[in-house]
DNA sequence: CTCGAATTTCTAGCGCTGCTAGAATAACGA
DNA sequence: TCGTTATTCTAGCAGCGCTAGAAATTCGAG
């Protein structure tokens, strides 16, 4: 009775979230609107804000898959990688999950507001950088705290990301520039 | 005559864009409004629209301004750095940019979109980039290619700024991060 | 100095947005 | 079967970017 209201509940909610990210992926976010949102669905709008907050917490969700997703891809990378490869194949994953999820990239590291990230972030929003710490830590030299060189390096490669995005690097570098990337980490 | 009244109009084209740039930066760009930005400068709307295409077109008119900023903090950094400290020196000085300047650095990275990057950049755009190479380039080993190796230190350094914006790095590590990207960047 | 022409500026409004109060409808238990 | 509760919808508010057309101003010729 009660159980089968709430799973077509959550079913709807996973609805709505699918939705915004297939037109945002389409269309670009600007584009995803409450109204176009509910027409999409076949329902009426407040019945997406009986789901969410209010806009902002429908990117919010989608991001939120995002990072579950990201996270499931550089596992596995990694995992799957040559021995001494595996810094390589995350940071090329890292690349090609940006490269081909433009719109959910967006959300997740532009438009997201309402995430809890920080010390008490939950294990899904940490699930990521725990796979790019597996691969950094590893590298460490004496001097280098792990989590400073894992910080470091996610942001050598999400700069990466963020800066091909506006279209601010030269496309027939992009081979060198990951190379690069590793042989700096790495120390060759 | 003619000369007076194109002075003015510059100036009052100058004005907009700062005033854009100050509400920007007091209450971020969602408050800059093309409504509240016309009572603020005292004009009607439609000035607004005889000066800009459109918002968008302000927006990439404040980062314009931010391109040309940084640069010359870039070059005061590198230029006053004790020799071999000029990597430090600069990227400690975009990321101390970065975190005094929050909403132009938007405006700059995320939000505009007209802006002419790519091969044909006027020199303006262009003079922050070639800071980065001025510094970059001389650390660069027999297998880099210069120009790849400037690309990713600026994304090693802008994708810091990017991560912390979104909360996303442990206030703590600040230092230790950017000492291991010198490192990593100069080889020890 | 006067007056028509050209330019500049403003008023008013369009279609859209996120969001919500209150009415209508549907589902439920007694 | 009927009252209650939960759900959904209709309709509308205030604010947004933007613009057509009216009003005001400035200008140069007579």
């Amino acid at each position: 009775m009660q159980q089968r209201r709430e799973r077509e509940r959550s079913q709807r909610e996973a609805l709505i979230v699918s939705a915004a990210r297939a037109m945002a992926e389409a269309d670009g976010w600007p584009s995803v609107t409450v109204r176009k949102l509910a027409e999409r669905i076949e329902y009426s709008q407040p019945v997406l804000y009986s789901h969410f907050a209010g806009r902002g917490a429908i990117i919010d969700a989608v991001a939120l898959q995002g990072f579950v997703e990201i996270a499931e891809a550089l596992r596995l990378a990694r995992t799957s990688a040559a021995p001494g490869t595996e810094l390589e194949a995350v940071a090329r994953a890292y690349l090609d999950f940006a490269a081909a999820n433009p719109a959910l990239f967006e959300a997740m590291f532009t438009l997201a507001e309402g995430l809890p990230f920080g010390p008490d972030a939950p294990a899904s929003l940490k699930a990521g950088f725990d796979e790019l710490h597996a691969v950094f830590a590893p590298l460490a030299g004496e001097e280098d705290d792990p989590e400073a060189l894992t910080e470091t390096g996610w942001a050598a490669v999400h700069g990466l990301t963020a800066l091909d995005r506006g279209g601010r690097l030269r496309p027939d570098l992009r081979a060198e520039r990951l190379a690069i990337l590793v042989r700096r980490f790495t120390g060759r």
